[in-house]
DNA sequence: TTGAAAGCGCTAACAG
DNA sequence: CTGTTAGCGCTTTCAA
């Protein structure tokens, strides 16, 4: 099929507003106004041109609408690892909001590497209008792209910077208070990536409430969140006298269950395991996992408002209420 | 034109290349050739506005260079579901490729909505070079796009159309000869969405060899390809006298099993169970998954290194090979 | 209400 | 090898 308009005639150019004026018989900026600004303008000018505009197929050509303004309509959004479930619900949330307020998100993965992070965001940093990050860049680089772009941070906080982040405070608490409701006394955390300000605020806030409730607390690790180091953080937790373990995430937690079953540990008999977001896989591994349902999609719907100024909250905490499933149970005798 | 940058009033405006060639007592044209263009320029005049520039912190105006040339070296992908792990193992292979080539990737997620996917595409179209798809639009919805930028297609062919895909038919013939040799002889396939070119095609291969090798086969469905939708699927499958059932994908293979044992019918014992892609989950689900080692992420690299012409190759088909774990078994006698 | 014209920052002819 | 200049397509003053 042809959808040339010259008879036959080479590759038809874009249809550009001047086309678009010169049909209409009118200045290109009454035709600019007509169709981007109406109200400047005649109501039957306005109707003229948006009907030749129309009839030629034009479409406006973003980046050229973009050169004057310096704005794009596109949101960047750079996640640690895409291949974490938890992270989806983070970008199907602010994918929605985003493109209910007309913006188009753009999503980048930084596979857990601060320097691929910062690659990404420089990259991306001349097409998109702000960012929203769930960063494991450090704070000073951090500091140095606000300066370039809006920046919105996802489970941590920095000054000056918008953020949503879990109560993680809140949530250890509830961790603790169940292990302990248990009979818990000796109980280690498996910790994430050096780089994550959420394994640093969880950490903390499991210490706080541990040391309240005059349960031991041995940290481990930090490893990487995944199910391949599952494996390695269950035999550190084994080396320990703890009879249940926190860990950083679900990916990790689960990587714990299946090295514990591979060793022949009984789940929660012999040791009980707490999760941390609450991904797909934790209702299904087994025993299905005791976890914390991170609120990641309402997490990217706020982020995204906040960068559109829609909503001008600072730092937006958001509850991340526990779900004991069957990997925690009374401690073993 | 008044590019003059007065002396510390005001938020300092980005630096231009005007800066650069005033500073570094050159024309605009030379000071870009100098950055973008070397060796059309002498050695010494290269290194100085080269310097120049590094001293006053020059950062091309990416927009502003796409303009012109309309080339903006970002590339599109968009998959039917950002939260499918298959899916992040071709945007991982897709990434590392594209960056490899300078390309910078943006991800969209369509959540299997055929109109969602246009959306996008329609929205992306401006700003990228090309466009990897693993689509759910109709073929003429891609025929209408492949006339406005580069495609190529993950899983689907169309004329004309460059298209990487799981070679559908070696991997049905591999699990009908797999559960043949198990004994089964009535199986059932559960079907993906019904715009899923590579359902169709699946369902073919494997109606095509169950045919040759004299096993009765149940089309059951359409399903969505998830967790939940799985339970539907088992249920419908217990309707029949299948004694195996293949899955579209891993997620709905997994919803199945879940239900199955909701229901306390022992896999493999009562019923095997096959997925289709090797998914995050397929190790750990009870029992784990036989499925089919789809190689998301090589079709990611291959998919980018077409759409920027490193290969000429049209239509490529890469193994997924059978993956036997403990979700078949036998035949119930 | 409409038109003319000046840029947005960069690249690419075309001269010199 | 380097400078001058004309756009890329659009928005936006500034006049009329």
């Amino acid at each position: 099929m042809d959808h040339s308009d010259g008879a036959g005639s080479g590759p038809s150019r874009p249809v550009t507003i001047y086309d678009v004026a010169r049909e209409a018989g009118v200045a290109t900026s009454t035709a600019s106004r007509a169709l981007s600004n109406p109200g400047r303008v005649s109501e039957r000018t306005r109707a003229h041109v948006e009907e030749v505009a129309r009839r030629l197929g034009y479409r406006p050509n973003r980046i050229a609408q973009a050169l004057p303004s310096g704005r794009t309509r596109m949101l960047g959004l750079v996640v640690p690892d895409i291949a974490n479930p938890h992270n989806a619900r983070l970008i199907r949330g602010a994918e929605a909001q985003a493109a209910a307020a007309g913006y188009t998100l753009v999503i980048a993965d930084s596979q857990e590497q601060p320097e691929l992070e910062a690659a990404h965001v420089e990259r991306l940093a001349p097409f998109v209008d702000g960012f929203v990050l769930s960063s494991r860049v450090d704070d000073a680089g951090l500091h140095g792209l606000r300066d370039r772009r809006p920046v919105v941070l996802f489970n941590r906080t920095l000054p000056e910077l918008p953020s949503v982040c879990v109560d993680f405070d809140d949530s250890g608490r509830q961790v603790v208070e169940h292990l302990t409701s248990l009979g818990h006394r000796t109980v280690a955390y498996l910790r994430g990536p050096a780089t994550s300000w959420a394994d640093a605020t969880r950490r903390a806030a499991l210490a706080a409430h541990c040391r309240r409730h005059g349960v031991a607390l041995t940290l481990l690790g930090p490893f990487p969140p995944t199910l391949e180091a599952g494996a390695a953080a269950a035999d550190a937790a084994l080396a320990t006298d703890a009879t249940a373990v926190i860990a950083f995430n679900d990916l990790l937690a689960i990587g714990v269950l299946q090295r514990l079953e591979h060793r022949g540990v009984a789940v929660p008999g012999a040791l009980s395991v707490v999760g941390g977001d609450d991904i797909f896989g934790a209702t299904f591994c087994r025993p299905p996992l005791t976890t914390l349902a991170s609120p990641a999609d309402q997490a990217g719907r706020t982020l995204v408002d906040m960068l559109n100024g829609r909503i001008d909250a600072t730092e937006v905490v958001l509850p991340a209420p526990l779900v004991a499933r069957d990997s925690t149970g009374p401690r073993r005798s």
